[in-house]
DNA sequence: AACACGCCAACGGTTGACAGTAGATTGTCA
DNA sequence: TGACAATCTACTGTCAACCGTTGGCGTGTT
């Protein structure tokens, strides 16, 4: 039959607490949930259409990656970041990255890591005249599948669990001054570093990048 | 009085989730819920005396520290971890704390941390002659102390979501097979590399640290 | 052996309730 | 008027009981 639903692609029905996962998370590091913003669970479960104890492990999860503060007695609010977290992120969104770099590097066979990385900055190149979402969601894929290509699950969990924050800080330094930083060229260069095998300097590219990235973000 | 229950020092009364989180993190790095053993909630919230839906906010908190694997259907299980998986986990252990070491060779006034961790370096050393756990447990209170001292929130909240790992990793390898690595000598020379305020030479000091940290376990 | 049926375990999710508590509100009195 | 006490309110923490689904398993039938 040709009226199928949804499951075509690797598109699994998701579970209502991981919807609303994905809800909130957009929410927030789109800025529709501002920063310092106090949550209210029944307020929230109602908008959500979910009952409060599925809300409730939603936003435990929220809380360890960072996106939500907690207040006392359990109140909750979305983070506020400063200029100073904003460059700790980043620091260890580098420290992550630069092994990602130096993984990469000795593989033995490179070919299949540096043509995936070439796609995936080839997306780039066709996302950068669209939206600035799509260059902030295409670079932030870029750097995903570096460290989806290590094999190294935990490396890439840590990298996942740090998206939101790196999202947020985004968002909260202005999406213009962060694409700015997102040239193709640069991105290239991390390649190209891999595809020497030179770890050395495959992770100094990398943390050059980064540190750029959050000077730009806060200058 | 003197009959005082528990609030005396920082020790703030915790929420029956949090209990359970830590009741349930030290079974499992324990070794008490055997890795692989299939965990059944209503068992679970019976046991630990809270309820399910309680349970569930917590069991979703180790998930995410990667101490329990999603199965098919929501079915949780202790995660298991093989060889490569500690590899991995020490590599990206060894990326946090050389960031941290990195951080800390940068401070202006480096007494205070040293100083810091020399106390945590003589805790050790009063631990050296006790109980396994209890060196192992003065042994990570050093490294957690290494990323705290730097003041990046972000890398102390990354390695801490790290450590139920970490312990598993222990715990699976053989607690003695982990202490084996932990001479004080060792610890010494991460404190001199930070106290020169040679970010280079302290890197490679963790890294080696870890390093050998890592081959033991796997040995 | 293969299939069908029915039972059961376990999870995802819901509802409704109740206690505790910090803050806001209102009432009271000097 | 201003300060203080009593009260109310808004939330969170936690619980118990329940429904609908799904897949595993044993049993029986052919």
């Amino acid at each position: 039959m040709a009226g199928l639903t949804a499951p075509l692609l690797g598109l699994e029905k998701k579970s209502l607490r991981e919807q609303a996962l994905s809800a909130l998370r957009t929410a927030i590091t789109s800025g529709e949930l501002e920063p310092g913003r106090h949550l209210v669970e029944t307020e929230l479960s109602d908008m959500l259409q979910i009952s409060r104890g599925t809300l409730r492990e939603a936003l435990r999860q929220l809380e360890q990656e960072g996106l939500l503060a907690a207040g006392p007695r359990g109140r909750l609010s979305v983070r506020h970041l400063d200029a100073k977290e904003i460059r700790d992120i980043f620091a260890v969104r580098a420290a992550l990255e630069s092994l990602a770099a130096r993984s990469l590097c000795e593989l033995p066979d490179r070919a299949h890591v540096t043509s995936s990385l070439r796609s995936a900055i080839e997306a780039m190149a066709a996302a950068a005249e669209g939206s600035l979402e799509g260059r902030i969601e295409s670079d932030l894929e870029f750097h995903r599948t570096l460290c989806r290509l290590t094999g190294n699950e935990t490396l890439l969990h840590s990298w996942e669990s740090l998206e939101g924050s790196i999202r947020m800080s985004i968002m909260y330094a202005g999406v213009e001054r962060a694409v700015s930083n997102m040239s193709v060229d640069r991105h290239y260069d991390i390649v190209r570093a891999i595809e020497s095998g030179d770890a050395t300097l495959a992770r100094q590219t990398i943390l050059e990048h980064m540190d750029g990235a959050a000077a730009n973000l806060v200058a």
